[in-house]
RNA sequence: GGCCCCAUCAUCUAAUGGUUAGGAUUCCAGAUUUUCAUUCUGGCCAUACGAGUUCGAAUCUCGUUGGGGUCACCA
């Protein structure tokens, strides 16, 4: 079993995505079942509705699960287990308050020395913990040997106890910590690779110790994903547009380009445009580059423009807002100039709505649009611009250029041939 | 700062000890198109640095520098 496991408090990531289909592929690739596993065990942080919006994404793209859960549901066995590792003396209670703990926390800092648990509830005896009436959290005890991730990625890292520190496994509000309700849950899915980014690299010794105290020797794999760096070279934030799912369909990207280049970046493929199912075939967690990459907006517009263009052009024109197959092939004709629907939305747009036209061209426009309004239908450009020059007595720039503006909608444009083929019959419409 | 990871054009990558260090995106220039954009052709641009090992190093080793991640009763 695989698994994907978003909190539902914020827009899903781009680099969430990156997990969520690299998790589904390998699933795929596996033959084995992939489970969405929704982490609300914060419950301030929880966003009302999030949890709906992921499922959404997912299924726009693609990504299918045979199996979803709440990890709030699993509440009883993350006590029971906490409460096992305490008769084990695998873990302890610990009654240092907050404050006393972020004090401590102030004071290595200023001594520019690593912040470690300093022990201070790890022996205290069993009438000191049961006649003490304050909150407390329970610890795991750090373990007394080095702990080494074995990383498909990365390849392997070593820990030391220090560094794993005896960290918390259960809050003072009796819920439990990410790492300890992550730990407990793959071990009860019974899951076999945990891919999922980079950050979580220094997590990932804290739940193997967890595994170890419970007694769990299945041999987990890992793979832990580059950082998507922005534009500033740093992790990308919720603060970068790009960063968010939403915002890239938004802006018209397509779900199909979006996935291509979530594979394609930092990573070896045989080719450059694919879909998400001709990646299965070939796609290999292991030749994804160690190093992270930088997301590169200009890298996604051209890849989009390539989907763009392979579209089914009935498709495309619903896209565009139109229902018509002539439409869609008339966008693809503006894919010369624009990159994502947006562009071309407003590209179609400009073409049927009233023009803009500079002073310069005013009269010759008006001419223009008085003939093509009277004009008997043509069914080629040639014929119709044979008749305006005859009718307008207009040439050269005096004629095209208030014609560019008359019948595509901008000073710039895409082949005037290639536009009228698919404008023909709205020629009234657009002159209108 | 501690720990972990990384290092080829501006960006993403290829070259599994022997290549004029290749491709793509971006950018720029010429060409062509009765306007512009497109398209085509071409161009700019990289092995971070320093030591080894070797006949030979982008490739192996070590160091330096640089970058990133992470150090919560968040996930």
């Amino acid at each position: 079993m695989l698994r994907f496991a978003p909190s539902p408090t914020g827009d899903m990531h781009i680099g969430n995505l990156r997990v969520a289909l690299f998790n589904y592929i390998s699933s795929v690739q596996r033959e084995e079942p992939l489970l969405i596993r929704i982490e609300d065990t914060d419950k301030e942080r929880n966003i009302p509705g999030k949890e709906k919006e992921i499922f959404e994404i997912l299924a726009l793209f693609g990504i299918k699960h045979q199996e979803q859960q709440l990890q709030s549901d699993n509440l009883r066995f993350h006590r029971a287990m906490a409460l096992q590792l305490l008769q084990d003396k695998k873990a302890f209670n610990c009654f240092c308050s907050a404050e006393t703990l972020e004090t401590k926390r102030e004071a290595s800092k200023e001594g520019k020395i690593a912040y470690r648990y300093d022990g201070a509830c790890e022996n205290l005896l069993d009438e000191e913990v049961i006649d003490n009436p304050l909150p407390f959290t329970i610890r795991l005890k750090k373990p007394n040997h080095p702990i080494t991730v074995t990383d498909i990625i990365k390849g392997s890292s070593t820990f030391a106890p220090d560094d794993i520190d005896s960290f918390i496994l259960m809050r003072a509000d009796k819920y439990p910590t990410y790492n300890f309700a992550c730990a407990v849950d793959d071990m009860l899915a019974d899951i076999s690779l945990i891919i999922r980014g980079e950050d979580h690299l220094s997590n990932t010794p804290k739940q193997m110790a967890i595994h170890e105290a419970l007694g769990y020797t299945k041999k987990i794999e890992y793979a832990h994903l580059p950082i998507i760096l922005g534009n500033e070279g740093k992790k990308m934030s919720k603060r970068d547009d790009a960063s968010s799912v939403k915002w890239l369909l938004e802006e018209g990207f397509l779900p199909e380009a979006i996935t291509n280049y979530l594979i394609l970046m930092g990573n070896k493929t045989p080719t450059e445009i694919f879909s998400l199912k001709e990646a299965m075939k070939w796609f290999d967690l292991k030749t994804i580059s160690k190093a992270p990459a930088r997301f590169d907006i200009d890298k996604l517009k051209f890849i989009n423009r390539e989907h763009l263009k392979g579209l089914d052009p009935k498709e495309l024109s619903r896209y565009v807002g139109f229902a018509d197959e002539e439409i869609g092939l008339l966008a693809k004709v503006f894919l010369e100039e624009a990159s994502t629907l947006k562009e071309l939305r407003l590209k179609i747009k400009a073409i049927f709505e009233p023009k803009n036209v500079p002073d310069e061209y005013k009269e010759g426009f008006d001419v223009l649009r008085k003939l093509t309004l009277s004009a008997p239908h043509f069914d080629d450009y040639e014929s119709y611009k044979a008749y305006l020059m005859e009718h307008s007595g207009l040439k050269g720039k005096t004629l095209f250029k208030p014609l560019r503006i008359l019948i595509g909608g901008a000073e710039h444009g895409p082949e005037m041939a290639d536009l009228y083929v698919h404008l023909k019959n709205y020629l009234k419409e657009v002159a209108k």
